[in-house]
DNA sequence: AAATCGACTTGTGCGAAAGTCC
DNA sequence: GGACTTTCGCACAAGTCGATTT
């Protein structure tokens, strides 16, 4: 299962038509240019929000930020759509670049740029690069010059999203705006929203749809680039609950004998029983740093006699909390719903923001507990102690005024601090690898989902000019300096298999895994020939969370030889791209296009694969239910091409098995546990073909013969496992990740409206909320019926 | 100019809730 | 109505990438 086929992306032609074809869909219309430079430069100024009345309610002690009412954008002149030269460098950057040359004049600024971009190509210039087969000798550490200054500021000069099309159903929708309820209101009585009248399946229970204002931002005017919010108040997070003593009787043992220990012990203690039946207890790193950390909280007579993790026994305590679970869950409904109502009343509380006078839902309001840090894959850190979070750590975020958020009684914060160019609402140092966390809002609010939605304009521009930049590269992969063939092939790989920038990272801090510009010479493999095609790279490496990714690519003769150079005289533990690092990279693509960096292509990519696979599967004449089916096969070509695969379940191999036995006993077979049943005979049956071929003597008949057969079985268990995927699909494969954050949403939904499917067949709640900006562009205004599929 | 930091996005796994089946 | 499955949301780890520090 751990193998991924190489995905149809590999057909680059292919692609470039489809891109094509398509423009219209993955467009933009001209930019709504509204950046200037008076604005770059105050970015901070905060500026009053167009106000809506309950703004006031929720803000009762107004908020002194000194804000003006200064409302002043200068009209810059409209940028047409196109985006096809080398002089399209966005007005205001260039603005930018020229204040910072010391030069008046955007001329004169670029003429600059070209010279350093000139000097820097001269400089590199060497005698060893010749040609193709020039020789090269690959430095031992990566050390290139960083030629341009960045820019400093990050202006949305040009593509910036226009407000949506300012239509006459405009008014009506408002009238879909939910009340902005006031902080104070208990009566939660459930009637009043009854002016949804959103597309909501009946039978689902009118969920208190009470929470969350809608707050139409994508129609409003956008805040100056830097500013996010106006006005932040909330109450603070929500801390864990207080350690609780174990009962006098629940006591660990020592060497045998049941030992007393102090709280903070105990409470560490009590980290590591709850996770005894996990395998992580078996790993050595981790009986390592917890034993370490374990000891630093206990009292010194404990450390003395504490001293070998081996003989600790917490079995009595690991029993005692299983207890207490099935406790938990054989608890009457009256208790449950106490407890529901608890967490609702906290969510209430704390899992709220108000910004800019809206309500907004916040995604971690709860402080993470202490607890033994679970690092994913070979983590050098697993097993370390998490501490406790006290008030005395966060620092608050939030408007200036009356509302700061209260510290429990008897504490105070970290840090009171007032900072409009964040979003983070807490903060606080996580005690493992030191590190910030933050408590920040929901995806469905307005600050998460304008973000989201600037990535896929991203993404849609690079549509515009991926043509330009694969030739671009390609032409690269012959150039003269070394550093440019890396790069160019690296951003091949970026390009073609969707892979992560990759940067480079501390082995003692974190896991050994690589993305592109990380990768080792030992995690890919030439072949000559592979499968009958020639020019074949095996990649075969860990990936973000120690997720393995095993492909063979076809490529380009030129990217082949290349690697060979590459590779030449070096171990296979030395960089394979020993003269890129991924800043270096962006810095290349921030010159191709404004906003561009290497994970704009996997966004880029998945978004156009799912279009073009739509468009190729959806058989309009088709039942809902078999749009469905082509629909989720389209997200899991996706997912294939990000390599979200995720391990079989557990759950699911479980399931087979009692599947299984229950067949054998009630000969009750259902179809999933025949195809199960083909699936493993037919497996049987290959192998011990692969036994026959190879026992009979080579050159026979006999030989000859068990190929055959073992060919032919090969190929039939082949159609069986992907007839098995298939049924399988959305289990064997993550299709939420690329759901969640790489697919435009509008693609789906302007599929959905265009073959009739309902929304929510694709999009469940949490996801239409996520959404909500896409679905009320695709549904209300014509530019959704322009997508082709 | 590299190393580190800070803020934010992307990713998996787990537990609870919801759904299904007998 | 209880046992088992499946789905969903959340927790939190692990990335990316630009800014800041050294």
């Amino acid at each position: 299962m751990t193998e991924v086929s190489a995905v149809p992306l590999a057909n680059e032609n292919h692609r470039h038509e489809e891109f094509n074809q398509m423009d219209g869909d993955y467009s933009r219309d001209s930019a709504n240019f509204e950046s200037s430079m008076e604005i770059n430069e105050s970015s901070n100024v905060i500026k009053e929000e167009p106000n809506n009345g309950s703004f006031e309610e929720n803000m009762k002690n107004g908020t002194g930020n000194g804000h003006g009412p200064e409302k002043e954008q200068l009209k810059s002149p409209k940028k047409e759509d196109g985006y096809e030269s080398d002089d399209d460098i966005p007005w205001a950057q260039r603005l930018a670049k020229a204040k910072q040359n010391g030069s008046g004049s955007e001329k004169k600024a670029k003429d600059k740029d070209r010279e350093k971009e000139k000097n820097g190509k001269l400089k590199k210039k060497k005698k060893e690069d010749s040609d193709e087969d020039e020789e090269y000798k690959p430095e031992p550490k990566k050390k290139e010059k960083r030629k341009h200054k960045e820019e400093s500021e990050n202006d949305y000069s040009e593509d910036d999203y226009k407000p949506a099309k300012k239509k006459q159903k405009k008014d009506k929708e408002k009238t879909k705006k939910t009340e902005v309820k006031k902080e104070k209101k208990t009566s939660s009585g459930g009637s009043q929203s009854q002016s949804q009248s959103q597309t909501q399946s009946p039978k689902k229970k009118k969920k208190q749809e009470d929470e969350e204002d809608v707050w139409e931002w994508w129609k409003e005017e956008k805040k100056p680039a830097g500013v996010k919010w106006n006005t932040l108040v909330h109450r603070g997070p929500l801390f864990a609950p207080l350690y609780e003593p174990l009962p006098s009787g629940i006591r660990m043992k020592y060497d045998g004998k049941s030992v007393d220990l102090s709280p903070a012990t105990e409470e560490v203690a009590t980290f590591y029983a709850r996770m005894l039946d996990h395998e992580y207890t078996s790993k050595d790193i981790f009986n390592k740093n917890f034993f370490a950390d374990w000891r630093k909280v206990m009292t010194s007579k404990e450390r003395e006699m504490i001293a070998d993790l081996k003989k600790c026994n917490f079995e009595k305590m690991a029993v005692y909390f299983k207890e207490q679970g099935e406790k938990r869950k054989e608890m009457t409904k009256e208790e449950k719903a106490k407890i529901k109502e608890q967490k609702d009343e906290e969510q209430k509380i704390y899992g709220m923001a108000i910004i800019d006078g809206h309500r907004q839902k916040i995604a971690n309001f709860r402080i993470e507990p202490p607890g033994l840090f679970r690092g994913r894959g070979g983590h050098p850190k697993m097993g370390k102690l998490k501490k406790r979070i006290q008030p005395e750590d966060v620092i608050i975020n939030c408007s200036k005024g009356g509302d700061v958020p209260q510290p429990p009684p008897g504490h105070k914060w970290k840090e009171v601090r007032h900072d409009n160019s964040v979003t983070w609402l807490c903060s606080w140092t996580e005690s493992v690898l030191g590190s910030h966390k933050y408590i920040m809002l929901n995806p469905s609010s307005k600050i998460k989902g304008e973000k989201d939605y600037e990535k896929y304009e991203t993404a849609r521009r690079l549509k515009k000019r991926i043509g330009k930049i694969r030739e671009a590269y390609q032409e690269d992969w012959k150039s003269k300096e070394m550093r440019v063939r890396q790069r160019s092939v690296a951003l091949y790989f970026i390009d073609k298999l969707a892979l992560r920038a990759g940067n480079e990272k501390d082995t003692d801090e974190a896991a050994d895994t690589v993305g592109c510009c990380s990768l080792r010479v030992e995690h890919i493999k030439l072949h000559d020939e592979h499968d009958g095609k020639e020019y074949v790279v095996e990649f075969d490496f860990l990936g973000k969370d120690s997720i393995r990714y095993h492909n063979f690519v076809h490529v380009e003769k030129r990217v082949y030889k290349n690697l060979k150079i590459f590779m030449e005289n070096k171990n296979g533990s030395d960089d394979l791209f020993d003269r890129l690092d991924t800043a270096m990279l962006n810095e290349h693509l921030r010159q191709l296009m404004d906003g561009l960096t290497a994970k704009v292509f996997r966004t880029y990519n998945a978004s156009i694969t799912l279009q073009e696979q739509l468009a190729k599967l959806t058989n309009p004449d088709e039942n809902v239910h078999h749009k469905m089916l082509s629909y989720n096969r389209a997200n899991r070509r996706v997912a294939e091409l990000c390599n979200h695969q995720r391990a079989v379940p557990k759950t699911f191999e479980k399931t087979m098995e009692n599947l299984q036995n229950k067949a054998r006993h009630r000969e009750l077979l259902d179809s999933k546990t025949i195809d199960n049943f083909q699936y493993k005979e037919k497996k049987k049956e290959v192998k011990e073909a692969k036994r026959e071929k190879k026992d009979a003597k080579s050159g026979t008949a006999a030989h000859e013969k068990a190929k055959k057969k073992y060919q032919r079985l090969k190929e039939q268990l082949e159609k069986i496992e992907t007839q098995m995927k298939d049924k399988d699909e959305n289990k064997q494969i993550a299709l939420g990740t690329s759901k969640l954050n790489y697919l435009d949403p509008r693609i789906s939904i302007a599929w959905c409206k265009k073959f009739n499917v309902p929304v929510e067949k694709v999009f469940n709640r949490t996801q239409r909320d996520k959404f909500r900006w896409a679905i009320d562009m695709i549904m209300n205004d014509e530019d959704g019926d322009s997508y082709e599929f």
